[in-house]
This record gives C-alpha cells, sequence and structure tokens, in this order.
DNA sequence: ACAGGCATGTAAATAGTTACATGATTCG
DNA sequence: CGAATCATGTAACTATTTACATGCCTGT
C-alpha cells in the first residue's frame, strides 16, 4: 500500500474517538492541533474519500434535517494504520517564524524599529496563549490526558516566548542606550 | 511591483552583509536561519534570477580558477525593499511537529510505548541544541549581535523542551504505574 | 584515481492555502 | 428577512522538497 498523507492521520486520529463529518473534523483541528498541525478543507475532502477507497474510514449518510452530511468512522484497518504510525519515530520538526527570520536581519535597522519585531512576536505568543487558557478547562483531565498534556505544551511554551521577548527587547533597548551614550 | 516571495528576503539579508555565490547562501542558511526559515537549490537559484531582473540583486562571474561562479551582491533597491520588509509586522508564525501530533493521540497506545513520542522529541531537540551550542562561540558578539540573540533563543528554546519532555516522561510513567497498581 | 566538496541548475512530485461555488438551516 | 453557521467540494495558485544532471577542483 501506498504510504498516506501525513494529514491522514490527523483524521485517523480525530476518528479514532468518535465519528465525525468532514466539517466538524475540520473544526476539531482549529480548536486543537492546529497550532502544530494544520489541515484546510482542501485537503481534508480529498483525504476522506481516499480513506474511504482504501478502506481505512467509512461514511454514512446522516443528513440533518433536509441538509446532507457524511459522517465517519474509523475501521478496524484504519485503527491498525493509525497505530503503525504511531509507533514509528517522529520525522518532522519544522519551524517558519517569520518574526525570528527579522530579528536575525535587524541589523539593517535602528534599535527602536528592531524592537518592534519583538514587541509584535510578543503580541502573537499573548495571544495565542491567552487562547489556550480558554480551552484548557474545557478539557477533562481523564476523558483527554494527551490532548492535555500537549495543550499545556502549548500554554508553556507561549509563556516561555512571551518572557523571551520581553528580555530581549529590554536588552535591545538597553544597548541603544548604552551606545548613544557613548557618542 | 509583484510582492517578492519569503524566501527572496532570506537572500536580500544574507546578501546584506556580504557577497554571496548561490551555493554560500545555502550553507549559510542551512547554519544559521534553517531552524526557523530553511531554504532549497529549488528555490534560491531561481529566486536569485528573478531578483537579478528586479534589479534587486547583481551578479558577477567571479570563476575559482576555470570552475564558474557568480557571487551576487544587494542593489540600494535590493536594500530598501529589506528594510521596507523588516518594518511589517511578521506574519507567518507556523510549526508542524509531528512529535506533538503523535503525542495528541497517544492515547490508542499503552503508556510504555507512548513515552517512546516523548523520548524521540527529546532526543531530536537535544542534538539540535548541541549543534546550536557548537555554532555559537563562533559568533563575534558585536560583528553579529541579532544572529546571536536568535541564536541563543534556539538554545534557550531547545533547553525548554528538553527540559519539558523529561517531565512529560516522568509523568507518563508515573501515571501508568498507579493505574496498575489500582488494578 | 577517486572521494568529497564546490557550483549551478531543472523537473517532477508533494504539500498546502485561498478563493470560490453551492445550498440548507437556525437564530435573532 | 438576513446573518451566521452547517456542509461539501473543486480549481488555481503558491511553496517547497527531492532527485537528478552536469562538471570542475582539491586532497589523499
Amino acid at each position: 500500500m501506498e504510504s498516506l498523507s501525513p494529514t491522514a492521520y490527523v483524521i485517523l486520529g480525530m476518528l479514532r474517538r468518535e465519528q465525525l463529518s468532514g466539517y466538524e473534523i475540520k473544526a476539531k483541528v482549529d480548536n486543537s492541533t492546529r497550532f502544530f498541525w494544520a489541515a484546510s478543507y482542501g485537503q481534508i475532502y480529498p483525504e476522506l474519500k481516499r480513506l474511504s477507497e482504501a478502506g481505512l474510514v467509512e461514511g454514512a449518510d446522516s443528513p440533518t434535517g433536509g441538509r446532507k452530511r457524511t459522517v465517519y468512522e474509523i475501521t478496524a484497518d484504519g485503527e491498525e494504520e493509525l497505530k503503525a504510525w504511531l509507533r514509528q519515530p517522529p520525522e518532522v520538526f519544522e519551524m517558519r517564524d517569520e518574526g525570528l527570520l527579522k530579528l536575525f536581519f535587524a541589523e539593517a535597522l535602528p534599535p527602536a524599529e528592531a524592537v518592534e519585531i519583538v514587541r509584535a512576536m510578543r503580541h502573537y505568543r499573548e495571544a495565542v496563549n491567552a487562547r489556550l487558557r480558554e480551552i484548557e478547562p474545557d478539557k477533562d483531565e481523564d476523558e483527554a490526558r494527551y490532548p492535555l498534556v500537549v495543550l499545556r505544551c502549548g500554554i508553556e511554551y507561549t509563556d516561555w516566548f512571551v518572557d523571551w521577548c520581553r528580555r530581549v527587547e529590554e536588552q535591545i533597548l538597553a544597548a541603544a542606550d548604552a551606545e548613544q551614550r557613548r557618542s
């Protein structure tokens, strides 16, 4: 069998706990894994079709009133595929942070403008932190142990990042001050 | 003017400090921004051509012996373009971490296997941390202030992440223990 | 002589986002 | 009634990686 796209496993993982429609999967992803693994409709719907053809999920019509709707359920094969993937060591660790990239090149700007880059980075992380803290109390400790562990990772990470930004902001301003006094 | 691809700015940023060939740009990226902004040959060479056509960089033949080689230099327009970009608030903050994704779904595995996911994550971050610490002493404090700030961000981040992994590993094993004793 | 690094480039494949089209239902 | 949300899907675009092809130079 051809290997599955990484996004396929997000779908299998989500379906392992409950039956969901494509629309609901997208909503779940946006509220949880999105911060370290996003997925768009453009991937979810075609992928559901492929998984269905491969026999890893099964769809059933389940209209809400007259609105047509297909809910998917994971099959035994799907669950095996998911577990086999979980047992492989993770390989993708990617980060694309435009803020860090700009800061890296910030020598091209005066300190007062360089510090703005870090401030923008901090504001973004503060917003994410607030968003994650909103989600936290919803989770039931027992029912969602690992999702909660991961969520708290996000909170702790953004806490650390915000603190780092604050320190760097001060550092840049202090260095600029010292330089000005020297001249 | 059409807006530039994000990778174009990596090139402009690198060329602002010194003239470089495409090959050298790739090497620089691999030793610095790669951890938060990668670029491959497949992007660098075509992008250099485009930037050259747009007048933001200028290439000059500079063969090493009989081996042909083109070094690029940033133009005044290129520098303006770079600064204008640096002044825009950063927008891309993406992360794709297969380890966190697997951990999120780890309920499908027994704790002894779930903990392996976290261990793999830790080993990866430990390796990155070691790599960054190797690079650190090379940097001259004054000549590369911002690159050093960013590098130390990477070290601190991986330090934090490794510590988080250790704590989660213990937590998972402790929970598994408690559950076993209960039955 | 040959391995490894320097050097440039392209083609194909894969990934992923965005925008759009369609239409039903629910809530205020 | 209109806006928001539920629901499914596709097309076009952008980004990016991987693999390959080519060939020179340096050190062993």
